[in-house]
DNA sequence: ATAAGGGTTCCAGTTACTGGAAGGTCAAGG
DNA sequence: CCTTGACCTTCCAGTAACTGGAACCCTTAT
């Protein structure tokens, strides 16, 4: 398989699979042409890959659990202490992004939005008390 | 004012502030002997800038921001625009992560999480059909 | 005189790619 | 046989927004 395949099959961008393949999260053999011949291995290492990136994996992260993956004595114990400490961290996002929104939007809230110069939006991000009306 | 004084009044590290003025964020004057001197205006945009980088605005919308602060005669509508577009952007962050935890909250759950080799969270980042159970 | 605690610049590294240039390879058509 | 176009290759640079560190200057106090 070229590479332009295993993107389609694996649904990564053909870049993308070369950077992988920089550093070492997969490493497709060589045709005599120079091309890389991705084996279905390859395929389903990079299936692997978009989908743990999909959920906000980390690239040393897909590193530890490829390797999980390919240790057949793994206790899955070790995966789920990695999929553990990743929930708490879009746990913690999601959190802060919250927090954002309803900053945020409680000063659009409060802007009428006109051709008026006074704007209560820099007044929050500005002023001395942010919290003040 | 010097640059650790801004800092603290600002709560940016020093490094930041550098690194705002190296991009224009802030022009500084500087004293004789080459430090920064920081006016309370500096100060102020400094805090703003530190208010809406924590409420997640990119540095281009910060400049923008700052730049409508200073521009007396624009419309609070302006700012509005950028305001919302940005609220867009966080609601979208906070699906895409809410998708995210769901999904592998689910695969956690279904991970026994001991010793046993078997992991259903590897197989369900790499097996044919993630969906399946 | 010197030591501590500021300040300065500049360079490199971070994350995970992405775009683009320059050039080799392959299959089809004329 | 040659060309054309679609592949493929490598390498270099850039992105966002800092952050760390080295090397060096300035100030103040002992």
């Amino acid at each position: 398989m070229n590479i332009s395949q295993a993107a389609e099959a694996s649904g990564l961008p053909a870049k993308t699979i070369r950077y992988y393949e920089e550093i070492e999260l997969v490493k497709p053999e060589r045709n005599a042409n120079g091309y890389r011949a991705f084996t279905d291995t390859d395929i389903h290492n990079l299936t692997f890959l978009a989908r743990a990136r999909a959920l906000g994996f980390s690239i040393e992260d897909c590193r530890a659990l490829l390797a999980l993956y390919d240790d057949k004595s793994r206790a899955s114990s070790d995966v789920r202490k990695i999929a553990l400490r990743h929930l708490d961290e879009i746990e913690a996002k999601i959190a802060d992004l919250t927090a954002m929104r309803d900053t945020l939007s409680h000063l659009v809230q409060t802007c009428h939005g006109d051709d008026r110069p006074d704007c209560p939006i820099l007044k929050g991000l500005g002023d001395d008390d942010p919290t003040r009306t």
